[in-house]
DNA sequence: TTGCTCCTCACGTCACGTGAGGTGGC
DNA sequence: TTGCTCCTCACGTCACGTGAGGTGGC
């Protein structure tokens, strides 16, 4: 038979065919007049042996030893069977993802167990507030990990009351700039202080993948705020230290 | 920092980044004395965002778009986890096979579900005996396809009594040759005859995925089984087809 | 001065896919 | 004579891995 009824039959394409010639691992056939290869019955059932272990996973360059003695197959089971395994562990990990993204809606590229906690695009904050906030989830959930992630949402979640009033003083902290009446600075510190306090110790508590990633996140403030909020966030920080101290 | 310790920090490796910069994925930092890359924040934070995607299923080639327009991804989210479910049930399959294999001990290049026809090897049979039969089980198990060779299996299955029949009359057969006296070959017929025409009408109902299928199977005893063989299955067949001719 | 880390090419990986350009059989 | 199928190079794919060979900072 030729190329494309063996192919045809082993259910690949006649590039299969040539490159497991080009390899060694088929033989060539004989040719006929005008050099068309002539292939039998052995050499379908060497291909279905060929196809039958690569579809197991083992790679080609294993095949000639596999093919001659069974056991060296067996000793390769154990491993291509820990592989799949693995595959399937990241393949449904990656499924779980894109079905919370789906469920919350947020962008790709936002880790979708903190959506709850982005605010600044449904309050109508100015876009480099939304990008600032944005980043700073990317940052926090991968310096969290995946485990403290997931913890961190659920000790803190931002759920009914507590979650709109939060959305609220976030919102006035995005609005603030150089224009803002100092008072309303000063109003706003006091009611976020006292929205954080109760969890402070909550935040503490976390632990960070990167020894560095309390001054990561500083430095994304300093790239991203202006002067006025980070004056906020410096007095935040130092309330909460003093309060801790005593 | 430095491009090793980014790379630590997002969990990539030096190299990763210097794809991505080939690229065009992730800008090129300034340089320090020595020509040193110093990365900051914005760096890891775009880092983070890509490698997120990426771990999605998101080809490198889509992130530019998807980067930027957050729409995009969700244009590409159903197909990529189209994609994952069906690797997933490639690599499952693949998993049942191998542990189908490990049950049934057979070389791994056997198909599995017909690993009870196979009797050569555990009756001592020549090796091109035994290799002769392994060929023809393969054949049979690609030119019935999956569900068709879990139908005949299951309709054929090879289990107790008939099955220690079965396969001894196999070892007879595999034995002749030229000097096998002729009163032998006669009695090894009409047992053989005896045992398959029940189950003729099963074998008939069976279909093969290729036309040429039992052409092909024809083909193999022809390059494999000695004059007396050959004459052996000439006759068992012509007997079957006069009993339904009648 | 000695490692250590950084740098830039540049080829290799894995299992084929995909043309380009040519020839022979029905 | 016209398609159709076969043939042989040979480069491309995808996301980096892996040296080779050289330089600068602690």
């Amino acid at each position: 038979m030729l190329s494309s009824e063996l192919a045809d039959l082993a259910g690949v394409t006649v590039r299969t065919l040539r490159h497991y010639h080009a390899i060694g691992l088929l033989p060539e056939p004989p040719r006929s007049s005008g050099d068309y290869r002539q292939y039998d019955v052995s050499h379908l059932v060497r291909l279905l042996r060929i196809t039958r272990l690569a579809a197991l996973g083992v790679p080609l360059s294993e095949l000639p030893a596999v093919l001659d003695d069974p056991t060296a197959a067996e000793r390769l089971l154990d491993e291509l069977d820990r592989r799949a395994a693995a595959e399937i562990e990241r393949l449904s990990a990656r499924r779980d993802s894109i079905d919370l993204l789906r469920r919350t809606g947020v962008p790709a590229y936002l880790p979708p167990e903190l959506s709850a906690w982005r605010s600044a695009s449904e309050s109508g904050a100015p876009a480099d507030m939304v990008r600032y906030e944005d980043e700073q989830l990317i940052l926090l959930a991968h310096l969290l990990g995946r485990e403290g992630t997931a913890d961190l949402a659920a000790r803190l979640g931002r759920t009914g009351e507590a979650g709109r009033a939060a959305a609220e003083i976030e919102a006035r902290f995005y609005a603030l700039d150089a224009e803002t009446p100092e008072p309303e600075v000063e109003t706003l510190i006091e009611q976020w202080l006292e929205l954080i306090r109760p969890v402070a110790d909550t935040m503490k508590d976390v632990s960070f993948r990167a020894p560095r990633a309390l001054a990561l996140l500083e430095q994304l403030e300093r790239r991203s705020l202006n002067p006025v909020q980070q004056r906020v966030m410096r007095t935040l920080q130092e309330c909460l230290e003093d309060a801790e101290g005593r």
